[in-house]
DNA sequence: AATGAATGAGCATTCATTCAT
DNA sequence: AATGAATGAATGCTCATTCAT
């Protein structure tokens, strides 16, 4: 059922200019209710907030997925593309891998309630759930590769370390590395105390650990 | 709204023993039902299941969170006992943390949406997020003073290893230990190709690495 | 997805009395209501006219087709029941049929709206449908099939008596000819000029004529 | 709100060919999602299809009952325009009628959600309606009065034949009969097992029947 | 003249929570 | 003490219709 209209962009050059604006006036708006009060606040909010009836909104986002992407469009494509810079630029790829995460979580940390709303099984957010996976996770499994290929990490530990039976294990995803750093993302924002950030540096750290 | 009335204790010598069954029956239903809807589902259902009216489970558990306490109380507990016993046990404090951990994770993984809701900032979990932290933070702080006493783990890494400035930062706290293994647990049973377990060990063992 | 609840019944002895009383002035409220603004009337109006809550009407009757079937329930029992009391006591079995149709007629008539609802292939009203039909069909079967029986009507009638072609067609189906008098039942009291029961008349004498 | 602008005939010698050309376009549309989603289509479907917005079919067509008369204008007209050639062909008056009437038939059969939406007293189809019955009405009536006086049907035929009290009823008119016809067409597109063509036959088969 | 963006009323539906019985 | 009926806020979504561009 997913976006039947034309995937809103908002620097597409539409036919009209007012158009364009209002659909900057939505992401503003959006952007701004994400903040406050999550990406699932009520669709009446976000309308309000930006000064326009709800059916706008349907109108160039048929589904909350398609507005949280839009929204976010530009950062997560920023951070997909900073992977290979990253990968040229850095001394090494595991310290190309650890900045690469690093941006992300910036991303997401910084994102009330996005951290959350990525692994929900909702049906309704299986477009927000594709879109990420299909921008980052090539990039995250070309830094994976890198940084195994160069020696500097292990992927294939075992979930049990301490048990006698823990050989060939297939090596970890980029997915489940993804999904993992993701999760460490949630509530970073509203949980004082808690710093995501260090506990997924901490993670990446235990793929240096050779596999015992 | 928080809980005036009597926290109930299911083992409690209250004065009726029927009233006891009662009690007994309804976190049966309870457990039930959050193993097949989660732990959001709604009070209804449980109340169906346990054949009793709503207002039999609002009498004795206030708060969803009181429900969800009493269901898991005993295995919060063992998994509390645990602690010292591994401790003693275990060749190493660092074995002992590991296999702890794991511990945690079996309880948080088996049960069917808890993680998600542990992490929620939702006002009306807070009992449940203040019980799950009065009873396991000691312990998991103890095995982490013990670890970092023994030498086998580090607790002072930065967030940002790479960057210069990165000297003496303040010890990872167990909170914030628990909540990130906490984290990793969220859609584990749910989202096919996510481990979360093989995450967290990885996470643990980032723990080894020396601070860079 | 029907009705998962109990089907309601106005007159069973339900445990509290206040419950009964209630359920009986949604009946009324319902039935009034439909009579002003017709069948499909919003359930808002239909729980304010009762003065209640709309959750109430929802627990009481899940879909809107269980609420009309509730409302016209006895009358829908009591035509059915007339059935065979006409064919014992009508002096041949085309009157008892004559005299069927026409409480069958006045039924519906009288009824806002209903007759259009009988016929939509609206998903949400197929329970109602299924009531009607389950009630009605065998008796109307019952009448057509001993009118048959008597030689005073014939069910063979082709479509196209003039064309060549019209021998050995099926006879006429109970539930076309219910279907047909339902139809003819549309808009039969907001139509002024239009007399819905002389229509039907016309085509239960067009079953006397013999096939062409 | 009804149409004050001109009413717009596709055939008209208006000024521009290409305006008549995009009416004939809009009107193509509109017949092709009448048979794919009934003649209740929303508005903007029916633009999407001829390719202009929605605004161009407000334009041409104020009201939706506009739009379906244009649609359907010549039909209904071939329709009219029969009604004295069969009078003038056939054998009989009551050939010429069932004949007739059979047309009706096949014109409301083979167009999705036009018979429903022709005795619906929505206002909105208000024009529809008059339109209707100011093409055929007469048509109508004249094949009944020529029929009555062939002596080939009876049209004052009570509506309870069997009651005491059924004398000087006055005849059927010719409104009643087109409208009950119209009746027997709803759904008859989408209801399996209800052949509208039959009971319309039995319905005028009716009419053969002497007065009770 | 054409366009199609914007509007917002209107409706269904779910559930946590209260409280009369 | 138990029951479960009642409440109604909250939310998603659809379209007919208007009107600025």
């Amino acid at each position: 059922m997913p976006s039947t209209p034309t995937p809103p962009s908002p620097s597409s050059p539409s036919r009209r200019k007012d158009a364009r604006r209002n659909q900057q006036t939505l992401l503003d708006a959006a952007a701004a209710v994400f903040i406050t009060s999550g990406v699932e606040a009520p669709v009446r909010d976000i309308a309000a907030r930006a000064g326009v009836g709800m059916g706008t909104i349907y109108r160039h986002f048929p589904t909350r997925a398609d507005l949280i992407i839009a929204v976010y469009r530009h950062q997560v494509d920023a951070c997909a593309e900073a992977g290979p810079a990253l990968l040229a630029a850095s001394p090494t790829p595991y310290t190309a891998l650890t900045e690469w995460i690093d941006l992300f979580v910036d991303f997401l940390v910084t994102k009330h309630g996005l951290a959350a709303v990525l692994q929900a099984d909702n049906a309704g957010f299986a477009t927000l759930h594709t879109y990420f996976l299909d921008r980052l996770l090539p990039v995250c499994e070309t830094l994976l590769t890198a940084a195994k290929a160069s020696g500097e990490i292990h992927l294939a530990h075992p979930a049990h370390p301490g048990l006698p039976d823990h050989p060939d294990l297939p090596d970890l995803t980029a997915y489940a590395l993804l999904r993992g750093v993701g999760n460490l993302c949630i509530g970073a924002d509203s949980t004082p105390g808690y710093d995501a950030r260090r506990l997924v540096t901490l993670l990446i750290a235990g793929l240096r650990t050779p596999p015992t």
